[in-house]
DNA sequence: GTAACTGCAAACACTTTGCGAAGCA
DNA sequence: TGCTTCGCAAAGTGTTTGCAGTTAC
């Protein structure tokens, strides 16, 4: 469940750019089981086990980092830097948010000497701008 | 998967207590199936279902709260007041950070007009003081 | 009396993994 | 050739749910 210390070489594979490639293009936070739709457009053959062998590989190289949310699958993120997301409690789509990265909270605060803190993670839950809109109309 | 509209009544129920009383006490975030073996000892014919369902009842109810990590199975938490958590990518354990809630954070920044922020979660993660000094060693 | 709650076990959603075959270096 | 990656299917993990019986009010 933690990462091992035993990195093995890592080759080329024509699903693993396939992905990426894919990852690339994409600002949607798919989920992998979107990927692995998308991945089937070209590729039709590839399996779901592939896609997730490969998608958890793309977040060790630090290609693609993974969002885990309080309902639903992961989502991943081409993340291109360090950033937050929004998180609709209805329709369970994932956006970005213009909020700017707190390095500040990378330091251990006052009374948690001890800890080491490698991260943070920020989440904004509530209701995207259509989810609102239809709330209202019940 | 998401609440629904309709509110049942609520009655009493002794494994309701039950789970609500050790929680109370417990301020280690415990997961579902921690706080399954801790209703075991009072209550040794209670079920993994009762439990959950209890949880996530007690959740909706606003007396505890759920907290989903990146690894793991959720924990939930009697909290008194919001606040964040530390979570060991080591052992898993879950910790109380002294960080100030930030308010700020639940009203919609410039750019995402039409947002509705509910609320958010903030999770620190890294090493807490007993497995840094593990992994020194290694 | 009736509807919420229970224990049980099966189902569920998501993800990982063991295997023999295929592919990259 | 040797080790990584593949597709497949089965297993694993954590959680929810249908059911028939029980309990609270």
């Amino acid at each position: 469940m933690t990462g091992g210390m035993i990195s093995l070489k890592i080759r080329n594979s024509q699903q693993r750019n396939l992905i990426a490639g894919i990852m690339k293009d994409n600002y949607d936070h798919p989920t992998a089981d979107e990927i692995y739709e998308l991945s089937r457009i070209k590729e039709p053959a590839i399996s779901r086990g592939t896609v997730y062998r490969n998608l958890n590989q793309l977040v060790e190289m630090g290609e693609i980092s993974k969002l885990t949310m309080p309902v639903g699958p992961d989502h991943f993120d081409c993340r291109e830097q360090n950033h937050y997301h929004f998180l609709c409690r209805k329709c369970h789509k994932v956006f970005d948010t213009p909020l700017e990265y707190d390095d500040s909270l990378n330091v251990a605060p006052g009374s948690m000497e001890g800890f080491r803190i490698e991260g943070h993670r920020l989440l904004l839950v509530g209701l995207c701008p259509q989810c609102a809109g239809i709330e209202k109309n019940n």
